[in-house]
DNA sequence: CTTCATTACGACAAGCGTAAGTATG
DNA sequence: CATACTTACGCTTGTCGTAATGAAG
């Protein structure tokens, strides 16, 4: 069956005539004849009696007819579903993000996104660097949120923006005094880490920055508590820039001066992936940071 | 947009990939790689997305998919009115039937008829034999049963069956004592008539076989009224064989020796009529009445 | 090296418009 | 005779299969 034919059929029924239909549809009348004759002899039942005044449809013409206009109705239902997806105005995204948490650039990001692209389902899902890259080559997760530490099969990165990391001192403290510490004053102090769920990705991230052996105390506990802890002298920690900006009572913030002493936050996706939603996120996240990175 | 193009699709989604789908539909691989590539394109929207391994379809295909199953099922929907309507399974009929009420082998056939076909819904509509051929020709009606005086335009015939006049006469009429009567004798009578609706096509009738200038009673009352007042020696009238069969109360049924003291009832349709109930309907007629007829 | 998807190309068929035909009012 | 549907014919277009290409496990 072809669809042309039933939506000539339609047209020939709306017009009354295949001579009015064949103005309308600017095609020639005996190709309205041809194709509805053909329609007919694959139903095998008389749609329209024909007569020199127009046409008009018989009984079982007019139960086809409700099928048909039906059917045209999904048909362009189809098309419309197409074009709003093509738009990515709808979907669902799964993004990954690391687990030391990432401060303000993305949540300001993920919420000018949301205004953009409401009708777009973002979930988040937080866990350590190395598996959200396993988890966006397989195809659990849309794209990622990640520290950029290399390049990774199929998946593609793109730098996003540096997330300055801080130290976290209780006020007092002796090295409250400098203007700026550094990794090898910090090494002498009792490292307090946020450790949610017992994966130690974050600790292993401190590590990769000040190095092995040192006095970790993973706390199964929010940030905030973290600080407290801090604030009461329980040792040190570090946290992003953001957050640094934001007092915290009896905490005081420092600037680390070393050069790694930041996270490179890189986007990252299936290179594969042929969505028009991952696409999407994948270029306004491009262009929303391009102001914001810090070379 | 093809419709092809569309059931490929499908093909290929509930395959997993491209060359399984090839198999199944029997066509070659690259015939669904051109088809689909080109609804992709056409739609702005990436489907699916193709690996080594087979075929994924991305969020805005899965959106579309499912448009395009309910536009299939629709499609389906199409193709099997079709089939259920060119069967002559369903739909509506309105059959005229004339006024000069026929009796016993109209009820049977009809019985049958819908004993056969119960899904069509079979509206009669009472009229005289004028008014059935022009509402025949008309397409206000779908089919008559008239009585055949002679060709019209636009409108078919098949003879179907005679009915049999019969006098009714009551008891104790001097013409009770014959076996049979005719027209000479009644003219004599007064000729009650039953006129429901002042149309006087039962008493044109009745003109046309007994002649002009009779002294016609029209009664707007039922048969059994009309026959009540034979009883009750008012005068005579004119029932159907059917009719004759049943005793009636203070009455005496009289076979009427005349060649024209009958009814030739044929079944009327209009020529250009193309609707498969229709057409059912006079191939029954035709087929279930060729043993009643009487020659 | 096999499997799967895509691209190129040629044969074939299908669809369309022009124009002539037929029937009706 | 003007209108409206149908039929015949030739051309264009599109569609399909074969075969070659590319890419990945």
């Amino acid at each position: 069956m072809r669809l042309k034919a039933l939506q000539y059929l339609t047209a020939v029924v709306d017009a009354g005539s295949f001579a009015k239909a064949a103005v309308m549809l600017e095609v020639n009348a005996s190709t309205l004849t041809r194709c509805i004759d053909a329609l007919e002899d694959e139903l095998g039942l008389t749609l329209l009696e024909r007569s020199h005044s127009g046409v008009r449809l018989t009984s079982g013409g007019t139960a086809v007819m409700v099928a048909v206009r039906r059917m045209l109705a999904d048909l362009d239902a189809v098309a419309e579903t197409a074009r709003y997806k093509s738009a990515g105005n709808e979907g669902e995204l799964k993004l990954g993000v690391r687990m030391p948490p990432i401060g303000d650039p993305l949540e300001t990001l993920l919420a000018e996104w949301r205004g953009h692209h409401p009708k777009v389902s973002l979930t988040l899902y937080e866990m350590p660097d190395h598996d959200l890259y396993t988890a966006v080559e397989n195809r659990r997760l849309d794209a990622a949120l990640v520290a950029g530490y290399g390049a990774w099969p199929n998946v593609a990165t793109e730098p996003l923006f540096c997330e300055l990391l801080f130290a976290a001192l209780p006020n007092g403290h002796p090295l409250c005094a400098r203007e700026s510490v550094d990794w090898n004053c910090l090494r002498r102090e009792t490292i307090l880490v946020q450790d949610w769920d017992g994966s130690h990705a974050t600790r292993e991230f401190y590590a990769s920055l000040l190095g092995i052996g040192m006095p970790f105390q993973s706390h199964s506990a929010s940030e905030q508590s973290v600080l407290a802890l801090v604030g009461a002298g329980f040792g040190v920690t570090l946290v992003t820039h953001g957050r640094a900006l934001a007092d915290f009572p009896g905490v005081t913030f420092k600037p680390i001066r070393e050069p790694n002493a930041q996270m490179r936050i890189e986007l990252a996706w299936a290179l594969e992936s042929k969505d028009a939603v991952v696409g999407r996120f994948v270029s306004f996240m491009r262009d929303n940071t391009r102001l914001k990175r810090i070379p």
